[in-house]
DNA sequence: TATGAATGAGACTTCATTCAT
DNA sequence: AATGAATGAAGTCTCATTCAT
C-alpha cells in the first residue's frame, strides 16, 4: 500500500463518533455554534463546516436541521430578534417611570445590543438574506412603532407619522452603534443621538428647557 | 451619462471579433457596463464575465484594467461619489437662496440619488469593499460635515457636534431612500424626513411656527 | 503495484455516480493515477483533472487529499523514493557476496529503476518541486553515501571524499539511464558505466587485471 | 468621462514610440534581454512580456523574430553553446601544452561556464525544450567526444568508448557545477571531479604516481 | 516593421450540497 | 438520525499568441 510520510494532509479515518441527540438540542447546538462563528470572523467567509466543526457535528448533519445556509441565517436572525424582544418586554413590564425616560433607556439598550452583535449584524441585516422579509412581529420597526405609539398616546412623544418615523429611528440607533463599533467614542455618539431624539420626538412643554435639564445629563447637552 | 451598450453586442452577431479601443474608452465602457450589471442583478451574484459580456469585451480584457473584482467595485464607488460631488458643487456654486432652503433641497437630491443607485448601493457600501476606506474627500460624511458647518456658521443650523451629526444625517437620508425603494410612498417618507430635519437642525426662531409654515410642506419633488 | 484504472471509468458508462472509499484507498488511487498520468505524458502538461479522471474521481476530490498540485508531486516523489529504498534494503540485508559485486549490482538496479521512471523523473526531480528539498533519509545522495562508506570501510572501495563523490556517482547513474531511455544500446552504456566505476572506485590490487577480469564483463542485465 | 483617482492600474496611453531597427540588431536585443531575464528569475516564471519590456520593444514585436516562446529558448541555447565553442576553439588553437593538462583546464572552464549560467541552465537543458535535439555540431557531447578522441589519439587518454563516455563526462562536469551553485565549496567539488577524471581517463604510466604528482595540486588529492 | 490592446483557453481552487454507508 | 467522503458548478486570474492600427 502506498504510504507517504507527508501527514500534513492525510485524512484521518477516525472511528466515527456518533452523538445521538434530541433533535431540539442538536438544533440549538448548531445555532449557537453559528452565533459564535459569525461573530468571530467576517461573515462572508463563514462556511457550513465552520459551524458543524464548532458544534461537534458532521457536515451533513447541518442539512438535517437547516435546508440551506440561508435558512440558518434566517434562524439566527429570528433567534436574536426574539431574544431582544424578550428582554425588552421584561423591561417594559415593570415600567414605573415616565415614558420618555424609559424610551431613552431603551434606545441606549438597543444601541448596546447592536454594538454587541458586531459582525453578526452584517450577516443578518445585510448579506444574502437582506431581502428576505423579517416576520412582522420580530422586526425592529414593529417594535419601535409600538413604542412610539405608546409615547404619543401618553403625550410624551410628538405625534409623528409612526410608520415613517420608526425606520428613521432605527437607522439613527443603528448608525450610532456602527459608529461606536468602528471609531469608539461612545460618549460623543450617544450624546448626539440623545440630542437628536429629544429635538425630534420629545414634546415641547412650556418650561421645556427645565424639563430637559431635569432629564439630566447622562448625555452632555450643549 | 451611462449609455446602453451597443445593440451589436447584445446578441451574438457577426460583429467584428476584436474592437481595439483607446484604453481610456475601454475602461469607461467596462465601468459603465459594471454600473448596469450591478444595478440589474443582485450584486453578490455579479461576476467578471457579466461585465465583460455586456461591455463587448473578452474576459481577460477585464484584468487589463482592474487587478481584481474588488478593485472594480472601488472604481465604481469612486466614480459614483465623484459624480455626485460634482453635481453638488455646481448646485451650491450658484447659491442665491437661504442656506436652510438649499440644505433641504440638497437632502432631497441626496435621497433621490441613493434611490437611483438601487442595488448599486448594496454593492458599493456593503459587500466586500465595505471595509476599504473611502478617500476622505469623497465620503458622504465629509460632504455633509461641510454643509452642516456652513449652516452653523450662517446661523441657520443648530450648533450640533458636526462629527457625530453627519453620520446620523447620512443614515436618515439613506434610510429614507431605502424606504422609498422598497415600499414606495415617497411623499410620506419625504415629509417625515423633513420633519425630522427641521426639528433637529433648524434654529428655532421667535416666530418659529410661521417660519416653518413659510418653508412649505416640502419642496417640489422632481 | 500500480494497477490499471478500472475499465468502468475509462469511458462514460452507467457506472455508479459516486464511489465512497476509505480515505487511504482513495489517496492511493489518486497517487497511482498520478503515476500513470505523469508517466504517459509530458509532465508539464499534466493537470489535476487528468489525474482525477483517471482515478475515477471528481476534480474537487483531489483537493481533499492534496492541498495543491505541487503537494501531489512531492507525495509522488516520496512514494517512489521510499519504494526504491525498501527494495534496496531488502537486497542488502541478505548480502552474502563481496561488497563490490553487490555495489555494481546495485548501481545497475538503480539505472534500471531510473529508466523505468521515464517521464516521471522529469516531473519529480526537475519541474516545480525541484527546489523543495528531499527529506534526507530519502535522498539518493544519502543512500549512495552510505553505500560508499561501507565500501570504503570494507576496503573494497577507494577512500574517496564521500560527500562529493555521491552526487557524481548519482549523476553518472542517472546519465546512463537517460542515455538508455533516449538512445537505447543498454549494453554499451552499461559497459562504459562499469568501466568508469571500476577505474574510479575499485581499489587497485596487486593482480588487479586478473581481479577485474574475474568480475566479468558486466553482471547479467535483467 | 469617467475619471478615477486610482492610478495603480490605469493604462497609460503613451504616444507610441517606434524604434525602427535593423532586424538583426532587434533580434540580438531580444536575445540578450532574454538572457538577462532568464538569469534573473525562475525560468518557468519568465514571460514574453518580461523579455520585450527589457528589450524596450512591444510585446507583439517578439513574434516578428521568434515564432514562439520555445523557439526563443532554442535560440538562447544555440547562442550560448556557440559562444562557448568559440571560446573553446580559441583556447585549443594556441595549445602548446600537454593534452591532459589542457583537458583538465577545459573541464574546469566548462564547470565555471555552467556555474555562471545559473538559472539559464534549467531553462535550456531542462524545461520545455529539453527534448528538442541540439544540433550535433553544438552539442556538448560532440565537443567532448572530439576532445576525448584527440586525447586517445595522442596517447594521453585511456581508450574508452567515446560515444558512451562523453555523456558521462558531461554529467560529472554538470553535476559538479550544480553542486557548486547550490552548496558552494568549489574547492572540494573540484578536487573530487579531478580525482575522478584522472582515475577514469588518465592513461596509467609506469611511474604513474609521480606523473600525477607532477600534474600537481591545483586540486588537493589525498 | 512596430505596436500594444485584445483574446480566450485553461489552470487552480472553493465549498454548498448530496448521498452511500 | 448521523456521518463525512464525494461531487461539480462556479469563480478568479494568467499569459502565449493574435491582429487592428
Amino acid at each position: 500500500m502506498v504510504k507517504t510520510s507527508d501527514d500534513r494532509f492525510t485524512k484521518k479515518s477516525s472511528a466515527p463518533k456518533r452523538r445521538r441527540l434530541n433533535p431540539d438540542e442538536r438544533r440549538v447546538e448548531l445555532l449557537e455554534a453559528a452565533l459564535q462563528v459569525l461573530r468571530s470572523r467576517d461573515p462572508v467567509d463563514a462556511r457550513v463546516e465552520d459551524v458543524t466543526a464548532r458544534a461537534g457535528a458532521a457536515k451533513g448533519t447541518f442539512y438535517l436541521y437547516f435546508p440551506s445556509w440561508n435558512d440558518l441565517l434566517v434562524a439566527v436572525r429570528t433567534h436574536l430578534l426574539s431574544s431582544y424582544i424578550n428582554e425588552m418586554s421584561r423591561r417594559w413590564t415593570d415600567e414605573s417611570a415616565n415614558w420618555w425616560v424609559s424610551f431613552e433607556k431603551e434606545c441606549l439598550y438597543f444601541v448596546d445590543y447592536i454594538v454587541e452583535l458586531g459582525n453578526l449584524h452584517q450577516a443578518i441585516f445585510h448579506g444574502p438574506i437582506a431581502d428576505q422579509p423579517i416576520e412582522a412581529e420580530l422586526s425592529a420597526n414593529t417594535l419601535l412603532s409600538i413604542l412610539l405609539k405608546e409615547g404619543i398616546e401618553s403625550g410624551h412623544c410628538r405625534p409623528v407619522d409612526v410608520e415613517a418615523a420608526a425606520p428613521l429611528l432605527f437607522s439613527v440607533l443603528h448608525t450610532t452603534a456602527d459608529g461606536i463599533l468602528h471609531e469608539g467614542d461612545k460618549q460623543q455618539k450617544t450624546a448626539s443621538l440623545i440630542e437628536l431624539l429629544r429635538a425630534w420626538l420629545l414634546v415641547p412643554t412650556p418650561n421645556h428647557e427645565e424639563a430637559v435639564k431635569a432629564l439630566g445629563g447622562s448625555p452632555k447637552l450643549r
